[in-house]
DNA sequence: CGTGACGATTTCCGATTCGGCAACTTCCAG
DNA sequence: CTGGAAGTTGCCGAATCGGAAATCGTCACG
């Protein structure tokens, strides 16, 4: 025995395909997935998941669609930021409730973020008055989310390609 | 009167309501819900999702976390379109099990996209092989994710330390 | 080779949840 | 005041879900 760090979950080939099915639809029945599978019992299907769920492997929720809810306005920005600063603007920029993603990347910018705002006032006020004020910023780009396709892996607009599933990816 | 196509679905409160819930748990009962909300019968909540639903005002999907699922290299792609083709572009795109984020956006990219592969191998392949057979795509701009400080709106344990499985995608 | 242990799968079952239908309420135009 | 459209609610059978126990498969060990 040895010291209980992070008990990983295995994941294997069904519940890769379990996943694929739910992230197309969430709200699939494991009876059904079942069924498309074929050679494993519903009940199965139904231990897998909460399996996956209790080992937060995936999570099942709800993607709004800013688009389609129309007022909220979605950005991705680009932050160049003085070095040595870096870490200190993420931290500081991580606390804002309308930063809903923060990474630090490779490439010309330092800091790649998604932002949520009511409309393009709170976006330029944002921009202006919030990031304009973080110490070693020095730069920001900013582009506008003016469609989403895919979001946690999961399609979000109706795209016309009726595929069922998309063939097999190996994982 | 017009030929109305845009049957644009009003989202009220007791939508945001309900779409706030499943955002959390996307496997919440309409009873559940509607108990929490205390207002509105259980009968009601499920009218209204299905309604969300249809009008694709949300999409209740699996996040899977690609480091659980191997993915450990996390890019994120600025993608120039010819014009006119970004439409075709992005459908393609959507397909891709690797692709764990899409959005048409304004600015010099036409499209931003996140790409989960196993290794940088993959990476480059990725790029060379499958971008560049698409149609219509004119520049590629890749960036390494380095470190995750936000998933979801919620900060991800790499501010404090760099263990645990933090990848997740755009919110 | 037998045996016990452990995990995964499966079956069984009651409780919950879901979708379809019809009645009812609300709201507004005429 | 009246008719109609839209939203809400209760009702119901069918489907789904979670818990418990039986079954199966694998594997280490005597």
């Amino acid at each position: 025995m040895e010291t209980v760090m992070t008990q990983r979950y295995l994941v294997d080939d069904l519940d890769r395909e379990i996943i694929r099915y739910l992230s197309e639809d969430g709200r699939l029945s494991a009876a059904e997935i079942a069924g498309r599978i074929g050679s494993v019992s519903e009940r199965t299907i139904r231990n897998r998941i909460a399996g996956l769920l209790q080992a937060k492997m995936i999570v099942i929720g709800a993607i709004p669609d800013p688009v389609a809810l129309g007022r909220d306005v979605q950005v991705e920005l680009l932050i160049e930021v003085e070095p040595g600063k870096q870490e200190d603007v993420a931290i500081l920029l991580a606390e804002y409730d309308e930063i809903g993603y923060l990474a630090a990347t490779s490439g010309t910018a330092n800091l790649s973020a998604s932002l949520f705002v009511a409309d393009h006032a709170a976006l330029l006020e944002f921009i202006d008055q919030e990031l304009g004020k973080l110490p070693g910023v020095k730069r920001v780009t900013s582009s506008v989310v003016l469609r989403l396709y895919k979001v946690f892996g999961t399609r979000t607009t109706a795209i016309s390609r009726g595929t069922d599933l998309g063939g097999k990816k190996k994982g």
